[in-house]
RNA sequence: GUCCCGGUAGCUCAGCAGGAUAGAGCAGCGGUUUCCUAAACCGCAGGUCAGGGGUUCGAAUCCCUUCCGGGACACCA
């Protein structure tokens, strides 16, 4: 249950009423009428700004259509005081019973409190890390990863129907440097020396084990024959190995997928599924022979002034129209993009993101120019780029050498800070800001880490639960029991602000959601937390503000209730993260 | 030259489909442990929301512009 949209169709239906009776215009627009939380609590509980936006339409004074709506609001139940204030908000206070429906509610559907209708079944494809196919994750990946999995969670949580897709880039040069590096492991492992990997090729000791697979399968066999003999089979036994590992290593993160997409596929199956996209945009006029302007940018030495295969992208807003053939006639991996995009909008996605490192920024307007154009503008495909993580070690920046093949890689971030660290912290931040990653104080057990912080308030919610068990050997164990405990008493501003809190869970996650934007996720439980510690911290100078009071089974139970209410909801925001709610710490 | 991100407290950052007195952590200073986990909490101090225009009853938030930082600009992926 949301109270912010409750009390949203209850100001719709004040201003009806006024309609009706005539005292104002008919058919106001009220999309900009919004009910939300005031900033300052002494203001009451839900403020709304909608006198201040219909009074123009209206042809009222705000402050006059404020006292009107809230002569109406006044005789909703539940509603205790409402006041205008200010230019012409509507302050609502609720009374004692209100609360506790809420909690009741937070209490009865659990870990679903806040689950919304929002995205009413939708379709959405969310497509991320689809990272190359060349060699284990690097720390790199790390962050679109988590980013696009909490992401598909939330959007789940919010009520749309997500498929979680990894593109395989299995198509491009880049595979056929994987697979001769990987015969040369593959010699090496028949006992040649190779020596130094040469420049060009991947350096990495990963691909020992693939040498000596290809080895134990094909003894000698594969060594006389030709490249073009070869290179097909080594690359696809190194790119099916290349995903097994990059399987495990995303499974160390918790992350799965739905999909695998091949771009390989696209090409090489009973038709060409790049060309058809071609020729279909081709019939719509929106592919066509031309020449291109030479780049304003740096000066390209082999710039070559050619007739080309263009894409009109400049009719949907980008900046120049986008090659979709190389000179040697092969396609474009923006050709490939298209097609395997057209294909999402076959299988009936007509809402789509991606999710791509900031570098691929100039690559958005022409992608979402094809995902209109391949769909006749049904579809849209939003872009999260996500920034840089930079790596620390107790301040000192962690250095990392592609070159030589000895990056960091995800799993050795993942092995020694631990998952949930991972997990967090890549989503404490807004995705399109740059992010500091500090190994050493990730697992800090401080204030100053923001996942030992959360974790250890749903921790100290679990203990005092169990300490209440042992006080209180009748009470129930149950979250959902205590539903009817008597909620009325929780009355205390630390509890009504904790409420609150709970209260706005659902309206957060919306805003996540069509935000898409997880770390508000993370901000909200950050806060809820401080709020819950705050609260239990009370309770040291003030021991008849404790959650559990001795002689009071009463009083106990509705705070008990309280407790559960606040570890649940940590419990399922952590869980739209993909973080780990402790029970204790260790 | 064009496009995309950023610029908020000493530092790292929230807040932005416009809303009331701009928040948090860290760093600094001062407090709280016979008591449900002090891995916590409370208080003090700290601001030209980069600058300038505009829209509005109201702008950190929207628009324009300048400056600063990062990124991207045929065929790579």
């Amino acid at each position: 249950m949301n109270v912010y949209a409750i009390f949203a169709d209850h100001v719709r239906e004040a201003v009806a009423a006024l309609a009706a009776e005539g005292s104002i215009a008919k058919d106001l627009d009220l999309a900009r009428v919004v009910v939300e939380p005031p900033r300052d609590a002494t203001h009451g509980d839900l403020a709304t700004n909608a006198a201040m936006v219909l009074a123009k339409d209206a042809g009222l004074k705000p402050r006059a259509l404020a006292e009107a709506i809230a002569g109406k609001l006044g005789a909703v139940a539940g509603v205790k005081k409402v006041d205008v204030a200010g230019p012409g908000f509507i302050n609502i206070a609720l009374d004692g019973s209100f609360w506790p429906v809420v909690l009741a509610a937070v209490l009865t559907q659990g870990l679903d409190f806040g689950r919304s209708a929002l995205g009413a079944g939708e379709k959405v494809n969310v497509e991320y890390v689809s990272a190359n196919p060349t060699g284990p994750m690097h720390v790199g990946h790390c962050r679109g990863a988590v980013f696009g999995d909490a992401l598909a969670r939330l959007m789940d949580f919010a009520g749309f129907a997500v498929t979680k897709e990894y593109y395989i880039n299995d198509a491009g040069a880049q595979v056929d440097v994987l697979a001769r590096s990987a015969f040369l492991r593959y010699r090496e492992a028949l006992g040649e020396a190779i020596g130094e990997i040469p420049e060009g090729l991947y350096p990495g000791d990963y691909l020992v084990p693939v040498g000596q697979t290809l080895a134990a399968a094909h003894g000698a066999a594969l060594k006389d024959k030709s490249e073009a003999d070869w290179l097909p089979l080594v690359r696809g036994v190194a790119i099916a190995s290349m995903m097994v590992a990059i399987r495990e290593d995303l499974a160390a993160l918790g992350i799965s997928f739905d999909v695998f997409f091949s771009e390989r596929s696209l090409s090489t199956g009973a038709v060409d599924r790049v060309g058809a996209a071609i020729a279909a945009l081709r019939a719509s006029g929106e592919v066509y022979e031309g020449r291109l302007p030479p780049p304003k940018g740096a000066p390209i030495e082999d710039w070559e002034d050619r007739e080309q295969t263009l894409f009109r992208s400049t009719d949907f807003g980008d900046d120049v129209d986008r090659p979709l053939m190389k000179s040697d006639g092969s396609y474009t991996y923006f050709a490939g993009d298209i097609a395997y995009h057209k294909d999402k909008v076959d299988r009936g996605f007509l809402k789509m993101i991606d999710v791509w490192g900031a570098d691929h920024g100039g690559y958005v307007k022409r992608m979402q120019a094809a995902v209109k154009a391949v769909s006749g503008g049904r579809a849209a495909l939003d872009v999260e780029l996500i920034q840089l993580v930079r790596l620390f070690r107790a301040g000192e920046p962690v250095r990392m050498s592609k070159r030589s093949g000895s990056f960091v890689t995800l799993r050795e971030v993942v092995d020694e800070v631990g998952r949930d660290a991972v997990r967090f912290m890549m989503l404490f931040r807004k995705n399109d800001a740059p992010l500091d990653f500090d190994l050493a104080k990730v697992i800090e057990q401080s204030r100053e880490n923001p996942v030992f912080y959360v974790q250890y308030a749903h921790a100290r919610a679990k203990s005092i639960l169990r300490k209440a068990a042992e006080e209180f050997a009748d009470l129930p164990q149950e979250a959902a029991a205590f539903a009817t405990a008597p909620l009325g008493l929780l009355d205390d501003e630390g509890e009504l602000t904790l409420l609150r809190r709970l209260a706005s869970w659902p309206r957060l996650v919306e805003q996540a959601a069509g935000a898409r934007e997880p770390h508000r996720i993370s901000f909200f439980l950050h806060e809820l937390a401080s709020e819950f510690h705050g609260q239990w911290n009370r309770g040291k100078d003030l021991p008849h503000l404790r959650f559990i009071i001795e002689n009071d089974r009463e009083l106990t139970s509705a705070r008990l209730a309280l407790v559960h209410g606040v570890a649940t909801v940590l419990a399922s925001g952590l869980k739209v993260l993909g973080v780990t709610a402790v029970d204790e710490m260790k």
